[in-house]
DNA sequence: CGTCATGTTTACCTTAACGTAAAGCAACGC
DNA sequence: GCGTTGCTTTACGTTAAGGTAAACATGACG
């Protein structure tokens, strides 16, 4: 049972890694860019629970094809100022609009391209035929 | 009435820039990929029918999310020996269905994805109406 | 001859999200 | 004290498909 961490658990980087499917460099490079905050003991780094937090959600935000830049400006926010939780919310939920139609149009452009490619193939498909069997 | 060029008509890069809506420099970095192979006068370009036909293909296969390598492969199949037809045709058709069954696993994730969000959304969008109407 | 409009070459720049390599520290066991 | 792990920093590399800038050429026109 690969047990859920303890709230205030603080996992090393391999744990970290291998508890989200992620590699160190990755985990290096957000806190280069300021998605996470681990702790550092010295040089070492330690994972705490908002660090897993922000992870699931930068995670969950590349899924949505949002950059890191966007992810890091919505969590910015939300710990920024803990208290306008309102328009921030409605903030999140435009940019998540903005994305869902992006997604709905290139999920437009995907299927035209997929329709266009079979007609091609089934264009070829015959021709091929054709030359299998000459002088049909 | 833009009327198609004459098959013998040799196009300057701008006359080609007009007819297919792509940059000179888009011609220029195709002709160095091997892509394109316009006559040269000099130092000038002149792009016969042939280039012509192969930029639509080089386009369409762009709209099919080809990579100019994978096309450049496919056109110079064609013209190097012209004779292998039915061993290109069929090598032509095997790329198609792999980038097929790729483009509906990605759009198989951008459903996915698009779902997901939705969800998500659902979830905001009744937070949000709950803080809009305190202590319901 | 001057000067526009087009053309040309060369070559560096852009972007995102990491990968990869080099070199060094830190704790542990022995 | 030393070797082995595991971690760290620094910094350059990768990729596609062009964009952009500088400096130069060429031909037509007046």
């Amino acid at each position: 049972m690969t047990a859920t961490p303890a709230k205030d658990a603080l996992l090393t980087i391999r744990e970290m890694c291998d508890a989200y499917d992620v590699t160190p460099r990755t985990l290096r490079f957000y806190e280069a860019k300021e998605l996470l905050f681990p702790l550092r003991r010295g040089t070492a780094r330690f994972f705490t629970y908002r660090d897993r937090a922000r992870l699931k959600l930068i995670l969950r935000g590349k899924r949505f094809g949002f950059s890191l830049e966007d992810i890091r400006q919505l969590l910015e926010m939300y710990d920024r100022d803990p208290g306008q939780q309102e328009a921030q919310l409605a903030r999140t939920i435009e940019l998540a609009q903005d994305r869902l139609a992006q997604m709905e149009r290139q999920r437009a452009e995907l299927d035209e391209a997929i329709a266009e490619l079979k007609e091609q193939m089934d264009w070829g498909a015959s021709a091929l035929a054709t030359l299998r069997r000459p002088a049909g």
